[in-house]
RNA sequence: GGGCCAGUAGCUUAGUUUGGUGGAGCAUCCGGCUGAUAACCGGAAGGCCCCCGGUUCAAAUCCGGGCUGGCCCA
């Protein structure tokens, strides 16, 4: 019953809303989306791994995206015969979920969340990270993808954690894990070091002091190396200086001092003859070269205060020479590394100078600025002060400068497997190509190490386990963990229990305690190729079946997070790359192409989009507009578009399909033989062969819009306005015939094949299609079906190219009565057509009736109908003449075109440009006709179709006839009646109308059902103007 | 400040690899077609192809320099 239910709606053609619900109700159901995680299983894998979101705040339009492309290559190569594991994931760790659980508790620092609680800190964290997670399971099911939310990865669960620690350790077997200093950004305030991501959030533009400082070189008498600050308070822990090794550099004597700096800078710094250059030389022939420190207030504790080589040291700005202070800068602290440079860090965590900076102690370093000048103004080391304007980070929570810090941290190696990294990233095929040598490629020519501890709360927890006596571990798992501590139970692998599990030192006997890191939670989600499995704990087969993963996509956002992280760790565990294909989408930008935000209020609201114009509308706009790495421009509107030009044409071929199918009882079953239909329909055929193979190659190929596009073509202009258009007689007699069998036969094919091509991008159509379709065989949805194959021996090579030239003709003289406004149903006598002759007697009566002629003729030359104008096609004329082609364009110009064209008919023409003499034929020039009124020309390249417009009383009297027939199916329509309802006609009207009708009485009788047709006037009825004359029409149902 | 991507009709875009009369769709107007169609067909109008230079007989396309927007970094 509810079958039928079913079938009796579709007859109608319905919109999206009601499509989708009812056939998510159908899914429901028969359990389809569960089913489809299983389907083929036991087959070959295709592995997909989702991007882990955090479920902490609702899904947005962009999550919308990488779910559509992530399930439309997914589902086909599910129809493709692999089985596609999908299982879900949620990000549960690190910074923004405690900003949210501070937000919420109203409190916004380390020591408040201490005062709070680590214990119940936490447990708000893990309450809060679900918190929306309704609203994606939502969302998830009304996009309609497939994806398992029921058994998803959760990188919170002590499982993961545990083969987080698996990987950690196995990082840290290998030596890639260290424990030394960073450089950090930090806010001295917050007490915190800040992510990238927070920092980034937090750049203004500032005045800095810039200074120029001298420093003495040592054991030479009045000489000095001019360097160049902006944070005069790093001078005090100045231990080196750096200059680039090719660059040249000047030893100059000025107002009585040498100053050493580069050449380069000269310009900028001294002025034209006040100063001799006395010395050139090589930055190199400066390395060692040691001067004495500015300030010994932090005593080193080995080598320091020379000059050092670096890369990094540009012309751009200051002196060529860069002062270094490897505590406080990144380049600084790498080139410390490098000469093991002793690293001086006087400055406390809340940003004051420490005590034994005894002028400055307990001021904020950057307050001290101006008294650090003026001190080494009075000791005569200044050159001169500046005010510089540049970029410079603040802390976006409390507005302090951040100062970048060398604190303490676990950091992985990653610069040591930067070799590794590359090449496994040569394995990895991208979308967009570019993003593999270029913004990804870039970024790990460049990696650095990856500072992975984090001094929070909220993560997973570093499992490195240290003795006073210095000895320290690594713990691998929760089995290990209890073996060496002797503890049995532990309540879960996250702060604050872990931190009160000691471990016997084996070493001295006292307790190992755990440092206090959580780390970085992108190195979470970065494990998810093996930790989302447990493994190595468990599914050891599943392991090796699914790695590494075939296909992943998130947005191009992630290319430095999570495409990053997944790579950087199964580098460093495995030494493999974990991923073969990856799709970087877009953002997705608001109507004007501006970035979404809620502050902006240009956010579209996906669930208003799903009501109104449904999920396939926005999935085919979002794949088929262009390709997903270009930013989508996001409307109401947008979406319409794509609703309307494809899928409304869709719905509508599927609605005239069901409407004659189901007024014949036609069911698909038995089919007329292919090499027995008409030549439309196996040219139809053909086509979809064609694009059966063409979309199978685009979806292979990760070219989804290829794919779409082609679809909504075959759809759109060879389904909709070819096929059906030319062919509804077909289907309209009362009789059943071979002829009619075929026609469905070919339609409800088309339809089916059409219905598996689109179903990996709008899931809910192709299904609705699928199951309208009265299918014999049918199963329970369409995803289910196998992806189609191209069949043989329907392809059939003439027949494509024939009807490209059947359009081609027809458009062309539609072209030619649009110009001179001569309608279509005016019959004309004949066309005379110049090009290939389409072969097949079938096709060119769809030419004369398409174009309404009653003659047809094929011709080899036109030329007696009209004149032609020439002039000069510099396509074919530059490439031959090259420089000579413009002069001789000039010389072509002062002749008539007519007689142009007239002369070179007869042979090639001379013409003389400088003394050379070249010769011009027909093909160096294009033609343009010149017509006389009875003959209206289209043209295209060298088909062109000519019309005779000369209309005698018979074919006037015809296009009455058709007008007339015209009015009265709209009366029939206006009422509302019934296809095969049979009716009376009444009409009165101007004599000579009244004449054309009677003479074609048995054809606009038969056309429009009537049973009697009688003359004269008629009380009521509908005046209709005819361009010649106006007519009554009267209908009453027979 | 650096890197990547983009800028073409009122809007959305194809074309740029390989130089040779810039094509579509939406929207507007006119005409047509309509026994599935909010569909479609024809025509009109609408383009300093972001700007400035360069190469070339010829540049939307190649090269250089800018500008604007987006993204990633600092």
């Amino acid at each position: 019953m509810a079958e039928e239910g079913t079938e009796q709606e579709q007859k109608k053609v319905k919109g999206p809303a009601d499509i989708e619900s009812e056939v998510l109700s159908h899914w429901k159901e028969k359990d389809i989306l569960r089913r489809l995680l299983r389907h083929n299983e036991g087959k070959p894998y295709f592995r997909f791994l989702e991007g882990p979101p955090t479920a902490n705040a609702p899904p947005g339009v962009h999550h919308i995206f990488s779910r559509t492309v992530k399930d439309t290559v997914c589902r086909y190569r599910n129809m493709k015969g692999s089985f596609v594991p999908r299982m879900g994931g949620w990000d549960c760790h690190g910074l923004p979920v405690e900003i949210a659980v501070e937000k919420k508790l109203g409190i916004e620092n380390k020591d408040q969340i201490e005062k709070y609680g680590i214990e119940p800190f936490i447990k708000q964290c893990r309450d809060s990270v679900f918190s929306h997670i309704g609203l994606w399971s939502k969302m998830t099911e009304r996009l309609g993808v497939v994806l398992d939310l029921e058994h998803p990865y959760i990188t919170m669960k002590d499982d993961y954690i545990e083969s987080v620690w698996w990987s950690l350790k196995e990082i840290w077997k290998k030596g890639f894990l260290d424990e030394g200093h960073m450089i950090v950004p930090y806010c001295p305030r917050c007490g915190t070091s800040l992510s990238s991501h927070e920092v980034a959030q937090g750049y203004r533009e500032v005045e800095d002091p810039s200074i120029f400082v001298r420093f003495k070189v040592k054991d030479q008498e009045n000489t000095f190396i001019l360097a160049w600050t902006t944070t005069p308070w790093t001078l005090i822990s100045n231990v080196a200086l750096a200059v680039s090794p090719d660059e040249t550099y000047l030893k100059a004597s000025y107002k009585g001092s040498e100053l050493i700096f580069a050449e380069k800078r000269v310009g900028a710094l001294l002025k034209e003859g006040e100063y001799v250059v006395l010395q050139r030389m090589l930055g190199s022939d400066l390395e060692g070269t040691r001067y004495e420190p500015l300030y010994s207030f932090a005593k080193p504790d080995r080598a320091a205060h020379f000059v050092a080589t670096a890369d990094f040291v540009t012309m751009e700005d200051g002196t060529g020479v860069v002062h270094i202070a490897p505590a406080f800068g990144e380049d600084d602290f790498n080139l410390g590394r490098t000469y093991d440079l002793p690293m001086l860090q006087p400055v406390k965590e809340d940003g004051t100078f420490s005590d034994v900076v005894t002028p400055w102690k307990g001021r904020f370093v950057k307050d001290a600025d101006p008294e650090i000048i003026e001190d080494l103004r009075t000791r005569g080391l200044l050159e001169g002060v500046h005010s510089y304007a540049h970029q410079y980070p603040f802390c976006w929570r409390c507005d302090t400068p951040l100062l970048y810090y060398a604190r303490k941290a676990f950091y992985i190696r990653m610069s040591r497997i930067r070799e590794l990294l590359l090449s496994n990233n040569e394995q990895i095929t991208w979308y967009p190509g570019n993003i593999k040598n270029g913004r990804f490629g870039k970024f790990l020519e460049e990696v650095k190490d990856w500072n992975l501890s984090r001094e929070r709360y909220w993560g997973t927890p570093l499992p490195f386990w240290r003795c006073p006596c210095g000895n320290e571990l690594m713990v691998g798992s929760r089995e290990e963990l209890k073996a060496l501590s002797g503890i049995e139970h532990i309540p879960e692998l996250h702060r604050p229990y872990v931190d009160e599990i000691t471990i016997p030192c084996k070493k001295c006997g006292k307790q190992m305690v755990r440092v206090p890191y959580v780390i970085d939670c992108w190195y979470d989600s970065g494990s998810a190729f093996f930790a989302s499995l447990h493994y190595p704990f468990e599914n050891e087969e599943e392991w090796k079946r699914q790695f590494p993963r075939d296909y992943i996509a998130e947005g191009i956002d992630q290319t430095r997070g999570w495409f990053y992280s997944l790579l950087a760790v199964s580098t460093a565990v495995f030494g493999q790359p974990s991923y073969r294909s990856v799709i970087c989408h877009a953002h997705v930008l608001d109507a004007e192409g501006k970035k979404m935000s809620k502050s902006k209020g240009n956010v579209v609201d996906p669930w208003k989009l799903f009501e109104s114009e449904g999920a396939d509308a926005i999935r085919w706009y979002l794949l088929s507009s262009s390709d997903p790495w270009k930013p989508k421009l996001f409307s109401v509107e947008a979406v319409r578009d794509a609703n309307r030009s494809f899928l409304g044409t869709l719905r509508n071929v599927m609605g005239f399909y069901r409407t004659y199918a189901d007024l014949d009882g036609y069911r698909p079953g038995s089919p007329v033989p292919v090499n027995e239909r008409p030549e439309i329909d196996r040219w139809l055929l053909s086509k979809l062969d064609e694009l059966v193979s063409a979309v199978d190659g685009f979806y292979d190929r990760y070219d989804l819009t290829d794919a779409a596009a082609s679809i909504q073509r075959f759809v759109v202009d060879d389904l909709s306005n070819w096929y059906v258009r030319v062919n509804r007689r077909r289907f309209w007699g009362t009789e059943s015939s071979s002829d009619k069998k075929a026609a469905y036969d070919t339609l409800s094919e088309s339809l089916k094949a059409v219905s598996l091509l689109c179903a990996p991008i709008i899931p809910f159509h192709s299904e609705w299609v699928y199951r309208g379709l009265g299918l014999p065989d049918a199963r329970d949805s369409v995803h289910f079906e196998p992806f189609p194959e191209a069949r043989a021996g329907t392809h059939d090579e003439d027949l494509g190219p024939a009807m490209e030239l059947v359009k081609k003709i027809v458009d062309l003289g539609r072209a030619a009565r649009g110009l001179r406004n001569i309608k279509t149903r005016q019959p004309l006598a004949r066309a005379v057509i110049k090009g290939p002759e389409p072969l097949v007697e079938g096709l060119l009566s769809m030419i004369r009736s398409e174009l309404n002629v009653r003659e047809l003729s094929f011709e080899k030359d036109l030329s007696g109908y009209f004149e032609r104008t020439a002039e000069v096609d510099p396509k074919k004329l530059g490439p031959r003449l090259r420089a000579a082609a413009g002069p001789v364009k000039e010389e072509l110009l002062k002749l008539d075109p007519r007689e142009l064209a007239l002369r070179v008919e007869k042979g090639p023409i001379d013409v003389a440009v400088g003394g050379t003499t070249y010769q011009i034929g027909k093909e160096d020039l294009r033609f343009h006709e010149v017509l006389p009124d009875r003959w209206a020309l289209g043209s295209e390249g060298d088909l062109e179709v000519l019309l005779d417009l000369e209309i005698t009383e018979e074919l006037w009297e015809e296009g009455i006839a058709r007008e007339v027939v015209r009015r009265v199916q709209t009366m029939r329509k206006d009422m509302d009646l019934p296809y095969d309802a049979h009716i009376n006609v009444a009409m009165d009207g101007e004599r000579k109308l009244i004449s054309a009708v009677e003479h074609f009485r048995a054809y606009i009788m038969s056309e429009t059902l009537t049973d009697s047709l009688v003359f004269g006037p008629t009380g009521s009825g509908t005046e209709w103007d005819l361009d010649d004359g106006k007519l009554v029409i009267t209908i009453t149902v027979a």
